[in-house]
DNA sequence: ATACATTGTTGACAGTGGCTACTTAAGGGG
DNA sequence: CCCCTTAAGTAGCCACTGTCAACAATGTAT
C-alpha cells in the first residue's frame, strides 16, 4: 500500500483515499470492527489525518453507508434483465445480484443496516437508500400492471420481497446457508416460493 | 442490583448469576457491545470474578447463545397452535413469536447469528439450534402430508421460510419496518405472500 | 515575497477491555 | 484443629481507540 517513500507531504486526495480504503476494509472483513486508526494506517497516512476531512468517525461511516446504497442500486440496475418472459426471470437476476453484493461486501452491508441508536431508520429514509427500494417497488408495479403479480397492497408485497432477500443475504453472509439445513440451492428454492407467493394464480 | 452490602464473600451461584445478568444486558441493548467487565459490574462482583467460571469471554458467549436457541425453541413451541384450520393459522402465530423473540432480545438474537470467524456455522449445526429449525421442518412435513403444502424439496421451502422470517426479524430489530416503506402491517403481508408461495394451489 | 489557510505529522490523554497474577475469605475433609 | 481447594477481591499489564492540541510543510492569494 504505502510503498511510496517519496510521497509528498500532502496526499492530494486523501478524502477519497480514506473512503476507498475504508470500503476495501469493509469488503474484506466479515467481522464488523472498524477503526479510524486502521483506515489511516492502510491509507498510509498518520492516524489523525482523516480528521482533516471528517469531523469524526460517525461522519465517515455515514458517508460510506450512503455510497454502499449507491453501489447496491447500481448493482441491481446492472442486473436488471432487458426483457423477461416470466416473473421469475425478472426477479431472479436482481435477487442474485443483491445477495452477491452482501456476500461481496459483508461488513459494508452490515454497516448499512446497523441500527446504532436507531440511526438506521434515518439512513434508510434517505433518498439514496430509497432508490434501492424503488427498484423493488418498480418491479412489483410493473408486474401488477401486466397482470403477472397479484393485485395486493404493494407495500406488503415489498415487505415480503425485501424481508426474504435481506434474510437470505444475512444468512449467506453468516455462512448459514449450509446444505444440511437448506439444501443445495437455497436461494433458487426461496425465489421459487417467493415468486409463487407474489404471482397471479389466474395466469 | 448489588444492593446487598452484607453480601457474603462467596456469591454462591455466580455462574448462573453471570449468565442471567448477561441475558438481561442482551435483552435491553440493541447495540451489540458486550464486555465481561460490565457483566461483572452489573452482577455486583469484581471484574475478574467471572473468570473463575468461564475460561474466557467466548465461552460465556457460546453458552449464552445456546441458551438463546433453547429459549427461542420454547417460545415457538408455546406459540404453536393446537389445531389450525388453515396453513396461515398454523404458521402465523409461530412466525409472530419468532419475530417477537428477536425484537425482545435484539442483541441476543444478533449474538446467535454473529459470524465471528465462521463460528456461527458450528453453532447452528448444534442440536440445540437444529431443534429450532426442526419446528419449521415439522410444519412443512405435516403440511405436505396433509396436502396443504406443495410437494417440493422440503429444504428449499425451509430456506424460504427461514429466510423470510429471519429477514423480517432483522429488519424489525433495526427498526426498518417503517410504514413509509412496507406499509402498516408488514409481517402480516409478508406471511400472506409466504403462505401462498408454500401453499398447494390445488386445494 | 509574505501572510494565511490547508493539510499533513507527532504526541499525548482519557477511557476501555481482555486477561493474568497475587492476595484474601470461606468451607470441607482429614 | 489444620490444611487445602475453591471462589472471590485487588491491582495491574498491555493493547487499543477516538479525539485533541501543537507543530510542520505545502500551497495560494495578495
Amino acid at each position: 500500500m504505502q510503498d511510496a517513500p517519496n510521497r509528498p507531504y500532502h496526499h492530494g486526495d486523501l478524502r477519497r483515499a480514506v473512503i476507498e480504503t475504508a470500503l476495501d476494509m469493509l469488503r474484506e472483513e466479515k467481522g464488523w470492527q472498524f477503526t479510524l486508526r486502521e483506515v489511516a494506517r492502510r491509507a498510509g497516512v498518520s492516524h489523525a489525518a482523516p480528521y482533516k476531512h471528517f469531523p469524526d468517525k460517525a461522519a465517515l461511516l455515514a458517508e460510506i453507508a450512503m455510497i454502499g446504497f449507491d453501489r447496491l442500486r447500481a448493482s441491481l440496475a446492472a442486473a436488471t434483465p432487458k426483457a423477461a418472459k416470466t416473473l421469475r426471470d425478472e426477479i431472479a437476476p436482481i435477487a442474485r445480484a443483491y445477495v452477491a453484493f452482501g456476500t461481496d461486501n459483508p461488513a459494508l452491508y452490515r454497516l448499512m443496516f446497523s441500527a446504532d441508536e436507531g440511526k438506521a431508520v434515518g439512513m434508510h429514509l434517505n433518498e439514496r437508500a430509497l432508490a434501492v427500494f424503488d427498484i423493488l417497488l418498480e418491479i412489483l408495479r410493473r408486474g401488477q400492471a401486466a397482470g403477472s403479480i397479484r393485485k395486493r397492497p404493494i407495500e406488503g408485497q415489498a415487505a415480503a420481497g425485501w424481508g426474504l432477500i435481506h434474510g437470505m443475504t444475512m444468512l449467506a453472509i453468516d455462512g448459514l446457508l449450509v446444505p444440511e439445513k437448506v439444501g443445495s440451492a437455497p436461494l433458487d428454492a426461496a425465489l421459487s416460493t417467493l415468486v409463487e407467493g407474489l404471482g397471479n394464480p389466474a395466469t
